[in-house]
DNA sequence: TGTATATTTCGTTGTATAACGAAATGATAT
DNA sequence: ATATCATTTCGTTATACAACGAAATATACA
């Protein structure tokens, strides 16, 4: 029971689900998701860390950037199994559908120089 | 979003989580779920009352008790995918094992004479 | 090596929520 | 009608958690 827990409270909040819905997208960095959320940093690393330890997203270094992506094949069964469910989830929302516009058009390099 | 928010939010309380496996068994009344989980009648209402928010339970009365079923065919499409998803899930677990177990014993006449 | 940059960790603050007991509500039965 | 019982609502308290800025850590580059 607390390894879904993890899971559902993981997706318990607004700003953790709009990262997997941009996330399955696309694997961002730390600083386009905190661009596109309007967040402080470390707000956004917080909510990283909380998806990171429920499994639903794993990260990669790649040079200076933490690059962060929906973790599809987790080996934990209740990570996994929802996340195909929200696949399927909140695609014709209006915020969701904000955010996967706006991944299109950030640039982490332009990003982090601000 | 907002109502699969709901949802997630519904099922991130373990004592949640137990009465919804407890409903998957037996429609119960609230002095026999409060039995079971050793709270205030006052704090399983409540519980109940947020998953009833989030349609996935319904009430129905039955003279002075109010019963409680697990609502698998509700109208909130995330409720209802959810429920099917979580039916398959923690049926090994130890704590809701033994709210099972304890699902045959109860009587809700002895209990609510006490 | 030192400086800039990306991210995480830490400490704090405000808000959300779980828990309780007591009071209010609604229904049954005498 | 009144008493009894099941449940809900209310007010309070304690805990959990989201958010922030500042400091610490880690990496890249000059």
């Amino acid at each position: 029971m607390q390894q879904s827990l993890i899971v559902f409270k993981a997706l318990a909040d607004k700003n953790r689900i709009r990262i997997l819905k941009m996330l399955e997208k696309k694997s961002l960095c730390v600083c386009e998701i905190t661009d596109i959320l309007g967040l402080a940093v470390s707000t956004t690393s917080r909510h990283l860390s909380i998806l990171k330890e429920a499994r639903l997203i794993f990260e990669q270094k790649e040079g200076k950037w933490v690059n962060y992506y929906i973790n599809k094949t987790t080996q934990n069964k209740y990570a996994r199994e929802t996340l195909a469910l929200i696949k399927t989830w909140m695609n014709e929302d209006h915020i969701i559908q904000k955010d996967l516009a706006k991944i299109d058009q950030v640039n982490r390099i332009d990003l982090c120089r601000s």
